[in-house]
DNA sequence: TTTACTTTCAAACAAGCGTTTGATACGCTT
DNA sequence: AAGCGTATCAAACGCTTGTTTGAAAGTAAA
């Protein structure tokens, strides 16, 4: 990997399927992702899928990556910042790494697609990614919240969070015929991102004090 | 369809298909599900699709729709509550419509399915359904916030509440492996509207007063 | 160069899909 | 009872899917 310049035939026909396959289950779903059309684009045969990978669910497995997801929640556990400051950072992250199209994380994007209908990697992506996400999440809404907060109001403003995030990804087809100007650059982004942390620190400030 | 005694049996299978693809159609989405499935839980011929809808893009379309979307927009607007408690009730409602197995109109759990990956039907259902949807929730936190919220803010005050409400939805899959013993009954539906509305008034509150 | 192993390839496979077909059975008027 | 239009049915069609196959090409050590 780290050595650029020897890599056999056999290497790079297989990174070229796996960012290929990134390309499509990124944007037809697991199941509306076709062998075929990854073949084509990354110029390989039909059956070098199967005989690199073992199949389209071992693709999938080869495919799927959780280090960005954990090295956000690392980075972000790392900083010096006040609690309210890191979820502003957190969902500033999060945030491009759903929408931002030049991330190199299109895994987390894939990952998005899953949730809704399972596949046969949902298991293993709620297990490794998904879980430890919405614990983070949790602990970092309690230090926000202090003792405030019930345990069913603090898991149901992570799904408040998280469901403004989501929202943005999945509901991308419909915003787009809603407003065909939308784009999703930078500029945006930052935006959406300030404004879903603004609103989400209201909201759990009133539910912290209300009580 | 009023008398109910005079049925032919042409119309008992077209209604037996009509009930069986919404099942599947939602459980499934519009790709994921299969003629043939339908058919079998409607106790018909694979053929009947073909006969009645002239094909599985006709029986979707049959199924979809929206009155129960007007009807909950209708009666919103009639009462004579105040703005913010027209938002709580808007909510009580739409997750009532989105989450209850119980609740007549499985349409709208299909819609939410289909918004995350386009089908034949999307466009048809932004322009009758979903754009009209959002028209409304602007109309209404427009009401609350008053000038003091942006166009944009209004916006993505917008997709904030439904971003919550389509969470539990889209991602109940997942909700299930990492809370095996959740169940969407009335009181954990009611509860889920209830902080979703508290959690988004406070929001719309905070950033009405900000500017 | 020869040998042994790995990788690619066109072609075919079995299974599933939505759809079509032509015959059969039904319900109704005459 | 005869005739006619409608509805149902098993079967097959054409197509796409993921996967397999066996031969050809490539690669590297002896």
């Amino acid at each position: 990997m780290t050595e650029v310049e020897l890599k056999s035939a056999s290497e790079l026909t297989r990174e070229r399927l796996i960012t290929a396959a990134r390309e499509v289950f990124s944007q037809h779903g697991f199941q509306g992702a076709t062998v075929r059309e990854i073949c084509r684009r990354a110029e390989a045969n039909v059956a070098a899928v199967n005989y690199h990978f073992g199949g389209k669910d071992g693709l999938l497995a080869e495919v799927l990556n959780f280090a960005p997801l954990k090295a956000l929640q690392a980075a972000n556990a790392a900083t010096s910042a006040c609690p309210k400051e890191r979820l502003q950072l957190f969902i500033h992250d999060f945030i491009h790494m759903l929408l931002d199209e030049q991330h190199a994380s299109l895994q987390c994007q894939i990952m998005a697609r899953e949730l809704a209908d399972p596949t046969p990697a949902l298991d293993q992506i709620v297990r490794d990614a998904v879980g430890p996400l919405h614990e983070f999440l949790g602990n970092l809404l309690r230090e926000i919240g202090g003792k405030g907060l019930s345990d069913a109001q603090l898991r149901r403003s992570v799904y408040s969070i998280l469901g403004q995030c989501l929202f943005y990804r999945n509901s991308h087809p419909v915003l787009l015929r809603l407003n065909p100007k939308l784009r999703y650059d930078h500029r945006e982004i930052n935006a959406i991102a300030a404004h879903i942390a603004e609103f989400s620190l209201a909201g759990i400030a009133h539910l912290a004090q209300a009580d």
